[in-house]
DNA sequence: TAGCATAATGTTATATTATAACAAAATTAT
DNA sequence: ATAATTTTGTTATAATATAACATTATGCTA
C-alpha cells in the first residue's frame, strides 16, 4: 500500500494547488512561472513534486502532451492504472472512471498469460461539444 | 483511407530501417546519430520521417518513453489503436495485437455515450525473462 | 542534547526532446 | 517553360527534463 498519508511539503501543495485549479492538464513550465511568485525557483523543485503527486495518485500525467491533471478521483486507488479521453480538437482531458474497464485491463492477459501491475490508456476523439461546434 | 502505398522517401526509408533493426523501441537523436553517416544532418529531417512513418502505420510511438518502435503487423490498419506492454524493468516493449482487446477497446463508451477514434494503451509490469532473473 | 547520519530541498548547469522559420530544391499544374 | 506548390535542407532556438552538488532540515543514538 502506498503511503498517501504524510503531509504533502510547501512546494507539493503549491504544485499541487496550481494543478487542481486548472480544468485542463498543465505544463510543468507553466506551474513552474505561475508558483514562482510563491517560491519555487527551478525546474528540480517542480518536477520533484510532480513526482509526487503522481506517485501518491494525486495528479495523472498526461503522456502524449507531456502534461499533468488532477486525479479526478477522491481517494485515487490506483494511480498506476489510469484512463483519460482526450479531444484532438481543443486538447480537453478527462479522466475516465470506468469499473468494468479497469477490471477488464487489469485482468487483461497477453499471450504469455502474463497479467499487468499497471497501465494508462489514452483514448483519442472528438470531445461533445467540439463535435457540435464542427456541424 | 489512409494512404500507405506511396514509396517512402529516402530519409524516411533510411529512419525506417534503422526502427526496423532495432529490437527495442529507439530515441530520436539515436535514429539521428545512425543515420548521419547517410546523408541526414538535422533533428527535422527525423522528426518529419517519424511522423509520416507513423500516419501510415509504419512505426509507433511509446509515449511514455518517447521512443519509436516499429509496427509489428505486416499492413498495419489501425496505427491510431495501439496497444503495448513495456516491461518496467529492462524497458523492453512488446506490441500486443489482441483483436478482442482492440475490439473491447474501439466499443467502449464514455459517460456520454461517446466512441473513441483511436486510442493508445501501455501496460506496465515485469516481463517473463526479467521476472526469471529476479527469482 | 550534542554530534552524526540521512533525507529533503535549493541551486546551477546542462542534457534531451522537439519545432519554428526560412532557404533551396524538387515536383506539379498551367 | 514557368509559375505555384510541396518537399527537403538548414539554422537557430524552444520546450522538457535531469545530473550533480550545496545547503538545510530531520531524525537517531550515545
Amino acid at each position: 500500500m502506498i503511503k498517501k498519508n504524510k503531509a504533502l511539503s510547501k512546494n507539493q501543495k503549491l504544485v499541487l494547488d496550481f494543478i487542481q485549479r486548472n480544468k485542463k492538464p498543465v505544463k510543468a513550465y507553466s506551474i513552474l512561472s505561475s508558483v514562482q511568485k510563491k517560491g519555487i525557483k527551478a525546474p528540480p523543485q517542480v518536477y520533484r513534486a510532480l513526482d509526487k503527486l503522481i506517485e501518491i495518485g494525486k495528479i495523472h500525467r498526461i503522456e502524449s502532451q507531456n502534461s499533468f491533471v488532477a486525479c479526478n478521483t477522491s481517494e485515487c486507488e490506483t494511480p498506476h492504472a489510469t484512463a483519460f479521453s482526450i479531444c484532438n480538437n481543443c486538447d480537453e482531458v478527462s479522466e475516465i472512471n470506468d469499473p468494468k474497464l479497469f477490471k477488464y485491463l487489469l485482468d487483461f492477459k497477453d499471450n504469455d498469460g502474463v497479467k499487468f501491475a499497471g497501465y494508462n490508456l489514452e483514448f483519442f476523439g472528438v470531445c461533445k461539444s467540439c463535435e457540435q461546434i464542427q456541424k
